[in-house]
DNA sequence: CCCCTTCGGTTCGTTGGCGAACAGACATCC
DNA sequence: GGATGTCTGTTCGCCAACGAACCGAAGGGG
């Protein structure tokens, strides 16, 4: 068990970069043999599109660092986020129950980098491997149960309690204080206007929780952001506890 | 294929009788076998609670008739629906992937009939049925699109549109043009206020697409409704396409 | 028959949030 | 250093929604 610990931290990708993804962290050693060689090293800058609603899926998308948005987008333009994944899970979830496209967008947040593999490599892979489809399926699971707060979140707290959570849990998944993130694209997450976002920013400044910086929000206070967030961060965060999220 | 279709339709519980709940009418002949001695014909009395958030799961449920909703409760009291299951699918999901307990309620709104079975025994059947195991996953899967389009939606759109989708998802899943739902639990599930619902009622009404008694809503234009409906419930519509709804 | 509960309809004052708009700060490029 | 574009801070008027409250109607039980 200490061992298999120890190797599965050490685990590279073909192209030689280490492995953080938690998914792929836990594939048992001999799965992960069948998958390895079909994966993909690749770079994921800020705004970069992995999938659009309607559109057929290529790749599955494993993050090791960074963090990507699934947004649902409506016929006026509008949008809102309902779902973050970072390296605990993956990106592509239709893939692993066999579909090959989804209803939302998916976007990179924060810059990062990962893995991908062809989705017809993928559906391969598991036929030979029920570990990983048990893996894939119970993170689907638990990202609806993260969607549902979101949806009750959506409808009954406010701007400046959602932002505090949004903030969080993003920080929850970058190394760093700074969040590389502009007032218009919280606002497009949130699902509101700008200004509400830019005013209750302020608010979490004047409480020194937070520092608005130009394109990036610093986070000065955890304690404090946590108190003024509402209880759907601790709840989503209490879903992911097997998934190595803090 | 035809006849599987025909077997299928007349397909019967062990107390007799007829089944219509889709997830079970899939399930390969040999398979259901597996599962069929350990299925339980229930009543399901309105506002019966299947599930409490947090707590242990003991049976999954198989709707035939009638309504369930997925509601997520807040520490102040207030709350709000997340999904519905009706014949097309299954109350209980964490235990398709082992999991025992999820965040949510959940609570029948209409009522109806179906079969349950012990979680332990799922379990043991889901081992030697990979295609059951694929179905509640996928399941699982769509059942996050619902939500995540929910999510949405709660952000958007505004109260009418938002009751006009919600009576004709309800109706989608009920024989009759009576829903038998009061206003006040309308706005527990659409997390609201009473009078705003009675409000967004009233508009409805004086454009004779609904007609409000006490304790029920009689649907009297649906087309006119699906117009007054956001997208949302297209959208949703179309996730179910495979699963039986309309 | 009357009492009592449940529900629907409506009111009213308050408020959170929205959209539009504008001004100032900062960064980048030439 | 000046011009341009991006981002934040802030204002203002407007509207949807909220919570509390009250009334009247409908239904059920004694």
């Amino acid at each position: 068990m200490e061992r298999q610990k120890i190797h599965n931290s050490t685990r590279t990708a073909p192209s030689g970069g280490a492995i953080k993804n938690v998914v792929l962290l836990n594939i048992p050693a001999k799965d992960f043999s069948l998958i390895r060689p079909h994966l993909e090293a690749i770079d994921l800058p800020p705004q970069l599109i992995l999938d659009e609603p309607g559109e057929n899926i290529e790749y599955a998308h494993f993050l090791n660092e960074g963090l990507a948005s699934l947004v649902v987008l409506t016929s006026d333009g509008r949008s809102v986020e309902v779902a973050i994944v970072g390296k605990e899970g993956m990106v592509g979830t239709p893939l692993a129950v066999g579909l090959d496209r989804g209803p939302y967008r998916t976007i990179m947040q924060i810059a990062g980098s990962g893995l991908r593999i062809k989705s017809r490599l993928l559906e391969q892979t598991l036929q030979h491997s029920p570990e990983l489809r048990l893996i894939l399926n119970r993170f689907v699971l638990i990202q609806g149960l993260q969607i549902a707060q979101i949806a009750a979140c959506n409808r009954l707290h406010e701007i400046e309690q959602r932002l505090a959570r949004w903030l969080l849990m993003c920080q929850d998944r970058v190394e760093s204080d700074l969040l590389p993130v502009t007032h218009e694209f919280l606002a497009q997450m949130l699902g509101t206007g700008r200004p509400s976002v830019s005013l209750a920013a302020g608010i979490l400044q004047r409480a020194s929780m937070i520092e608005n910086l130009r394109g990036t929000v610093k986070i000065l206070n955890r304690k404090k952001l946590e108190e003024a967030a509402c209880e759907c961060y601790r709840a989503i965060q209490h879903f992911n506890g097997g998934l190595g999220i803090r």
